[in-house]
DNA sequence: AACTCGGCCAACCGCGACAAG
DNA sequence: GCTTGTCGCGGTTGGCCGAGT
């Protein structure tokens, strides 16, 4: 794994870092004739290399538009941004800036803005605050109503403030049925070509992302209102949409399109309620 | 001065997508 | 439809370098 310490393979092929004679080979050779064949281009440059070797070094380094430098705090939030609606599509959210490419997006996500995002108390995967954060606060809603124990606990309370607690329960599931289609990050919804993500799908993700209510929100109606559904409060119709989307099979569809009271026994397994054990 | 540690980055690997035969 | 070759992407890591002890 990762860059090999030999300055060769079995193959005889050179590896590891370049020499400025083999860029300067490289470089030349790409501005006489250009690089319609990377598999056959070490050969025709006199270069001992394979063409994936040679791709890269000219796609991270030796391209005349790469930009060097620091990120501008510009380029930070649009990397923000953008990898809170694409994931790690380093490649895609490079498009989105000139002169950067896709593996210095990914290292200085990696070394920078993952740690800062942890540091602020956020999910660097989801931009969301930690699942465990989350947990954590609205334990003791879920105590109050526990999905699992809703018949025993619908016996101790009384009657008028039943519904309450149905409602209570059936928005609680929907959230977690939501933290469950989008951990891991959100397979996006491709197109056939993956690098053509639908501006639908895309606008679709922004909007909610922009709209997702926080969990302080959530909270605050939620004890401000008491017995009123949390997801009323969304200002955004879209949730629902997400949850659909989302829903990459037709059976997660089915069950996305459903109410709480009608998702199959198995959504309420375990893994889904890491707060209660 | 010598050593350790951690951050950073260039480059490698594996894998999936796609095209051609 | 299957196989093979190529390309591109994302994850990973070796090694350099500066800061701290």
């Amino acid at each position: 794994m990762g860059r090999s310490p030999l300055s060769a393979d079995e193959t005889g092929l050179k590896k590891g870092p370049w020499l400025p004679e083999e860029d300067d080979k490289l470089i030349s050779y790409i501005h006489k004739h250009g690089h319609s064949s990377w598999s056959a281009l070490p050969k025709l440059a006199g270069l001992n290399r394979c063409g994936k070797s040679c791709r890269l070094r000219w796609t991270n380094y030796l391209r005349p538009d790469i930009k060097r430098g620091k990120f501008s705090q510009e380029e930070e939030e649009t990397i923000l941004n953008l990898h809170a609606v694409l994931g790690n599509k380093w490649s895609m959210i490079a498009t989105h800036l000139p002169g950067r490419t896709d593996n210095e997006i990914k290292n200085f996500w990696n070394t920078h803005l993952k740690k800062k995002l942890i540091q602020m108390g956020f999910d660097p995967m989801t931009h969301r605050p930690r699942t465990d954060d989350i947990f954590s606060t609205l334990s003791h809603l879920m105590s109050l109503s526990n999905l699992r124990g809703l018949v025993d606990l619908q016996q101790q309370v009384p009657f008028e403030d039943q519904q309450g607690l149905l409602n209570l329960q059936a928005e609680m599931t929907k959230l977690q049925l939501l933290n469950y289609l989008l951990q891991p990050p959100p397979p996006l919804p491709m197109s056939s070509n993956s690098n053509n993500i639908n501006l639908n799908e895309l606008n679709i993700l922004q909007d909610f992302n922009n709209n997702l209510p926080s969990l302080k929100t959530l909270e605050e109606t939620h004890f401000s209102q008491n017995s009123s559904p949390i997801w009323s409060h969304d200002p955004s119709p879209l949730a629902n949409d997400l949850v659909l989307n989302q829903a990459s099979s037709s059976h997660e569809q089915e069950v996305a399109a459903t109410g709480p009271e009608d998702w199959p026994d198995h959504l309420f397994d375990d893994s889904m309620f890491p707060f209660q054990s």
